[in-house]
DNA sequence: AATGAATGAGAGTTCATTCAT
DNA sequence: CATGAATGAACTCTCATTCAT
């Protein structure tokens, strides 16, 4: 017997309660925001809920991974069309530079560095968690600057590993302080300068 | 009529308090610590600690402010000894290489960060916590890059306020992978390498 | 979508609780009855009991609100089928003269009395309870015994203001005693002796 | 060894803590008030309190009994002065017209029904509550209304007994309706059409 | 006698999850 | 598949009472 619902159907119906529990968890973090929050946000029923999710938790879970995933292919598809590393580091930085920075996006960063903090305290989450930044996160930066140096754009003494976790620390930090503080945080010129610093610093510390 | 106990030991007792809840807190987080867990980790009874704090955010709010109000005493402290802007600057990222990264210290970090994301969902604590970070943090460091290109340390056109707000950005992100990552990753070196970018960005972009 | 249960299972679940909840309060009195006490005597769990009343405290409002209700509506109903104002005031003392005196009815007297008490200490619900005395119970006799006056059936110069007003405390003041006492309380003979005290006092003082 | 404090000394202690207990049950009712109330209210320590009295409910009760004694000795003081029954008949409602009808009063009659109910609930304070009730009150009117009938003031078909319970009971229900609504209750002028019904009753039903 | 910090049983309430309909 | 009433463990907080000082 065919499924009754397609699988489209219940792709929609997941995505759409992803997206109700993230603006429900953005508005008062994970542990405080209720399943009754996503219910009223998704218009949907409790037991809706948990034939597609199998519990609170797991929304949480699916919804940092699919955020992630997102994030990453976004990252990879603006590098692919870059030729030198310069361009695809100063691509890199303007992903930032062009962020609307609405108050979801701001929500949005809180339950992000939220689910951050709460895998260091879960040893199964961490591990994942701490995978997936060095695979890619990290990884994605590391190897653009790697290409820098090999191309001769970058000078050679350099450390990758170094620079990039630095630039992912800065990022999450910038983020951080604006998901607190919001629109009077200088977010744009933050990364402005950043971008500024990396580039000085890895082309043998000459001027812009 | 005199009181039986002495204030010192009130004060000692609430430290104890202040210090059983950060490690409870640290192991779960703010949200998921119960007023058990601080009252197996202290020894005392639950009627104790309500008898020193009236809430268990109540405990959450004093901790904060205590460590904050330490750290902002240390930092000062440490820039008073120091002479020229160069000096201050150095000494300010000496601290944090010399932090001794345990997994206390691990956690207290979690505690911290989650404290402000917190906040950023009540609005009178996020005044509170806004106007902190602006008075104190970003003005310390402000102050020493503007008395730097007062005496002409560094570039008459670096923006200080951009500068110290990207730095302590800079340094909450690094704590907040830290937290997270633990032991294998590179806090010092990413450390000691923001500690150059920033020098090389003051000093007319001069290598090391 | 239609709901699961009708809104009578609803009504009847309410009622359920509010039956379960006098005996509880009328056993221990409302502060010491506890929620336990309801949940044991009503059979079901605690969160159900939460699922239609926000509070304890609202469901001794809503009990207290309906039983009052109920009684106005009693008493007006047996009005209306009164011609004379004499018989209406028959009427009136022989409600209380077939009161069946059970432990329960006894225990009910208990809660009201104290929900009354209770009430004078809350300026709300003072104000709630003082306004749907004067308006309903006091009102109901005044119109009465006005009414008697006017078809001179009663003495011109008696005060229905007050005379209403010493009816009720000396039905609730032998009710006091009644919840009290209990069936050595000879409640039956005092309504007897005050429904002709009233009589003897409204009708130019004849004997009866 | 004689004892370091005096007899005297102890008695005033008592009666301090009991006023004040007094007025913390006026305000919040018995359940409700505090030990802290108390201690706030009298400016005594917890321990000194328990010095005195062995509980909460021994407070309670003490204070029940002293103001009840105090109650029955000054009604038994005003009868003695008066001659005939109708003298001491028209004392008893005296008391009760010349009574200062100030806020501390009407919360007093909220403590004291409060206590009435509460005794009803518990089988052993309820009896020593209705021997009281039967032996002192109820005895002292019915006393004084035989002696009328024997005197041949009063109708001799009077039942000496119900018209003192009623009597009582309406008078507790006046003061039940005062301590709620408080000055707007026409108190005074209800217990003078009391006195009137009453006399008009006892007295063959002769006007006035 | 007096103090008030300490105790801990027990209160009201919440909410993730289940399951009969 | 959808519904939302029902569950009950677990939470925070209170407060009468004790007792070392």
């Amino acid at each position: 017997m065919a499924p009754i619902v397609s699988e489209e159907y219940k792709e929609k119906k997941k995505r759409h309660i992803l997206d109700s529990s993230l603006k429900a968890f953005g508005e008062k973090g994970f542990q405080l925001a209720t399943i009754d929050d996503i219910v009223a946000e998704s218009g949907l029923s409790k037991g809706a809920i948990y034939n597609y999710f199998k519990s609170k938790e797991d929304i949480y879970l699916q919804l940092m991974q699919r955020k992630t995933e997102e994030n990453i292919a976004g990252l990879k598809e603006r590098f692919r069309k870059k030729e030198t590393a310069e361009e695809k580091l100063r691509q890199f930085f303007k992903n930032y530079l062009e962020i609307k920075l609405s108050p979801d996006w701001q929500r949005m960063i809180g339950v992000h560095l939220e689910f951050w903090i709460h895998s260091g305290r879960d040893e199964e989450l961490k591990r994942v968690m701490t995978a997936r930044y060095e695979e890619v996160y990290r990884t994605l930066l590391m190897e653009v600057l790697q290409e820098g140096i090999d191309q001769l754009e970058f000078r050679p003494d350099a450390d990758p590993a170094i620079i990039s976790s630095l630039v992912w620390g800065t990022i999450d930090g910038t983020c951080l302080h604006y998901s607190v503080i919001g629109n009077d945080y200088p977010f744009r010129e933050q990364m402005k300068t950043l971008e500024e610093m990396v580039f000085m610093y890895v082309r043998k510390g000459e001027r812009e």
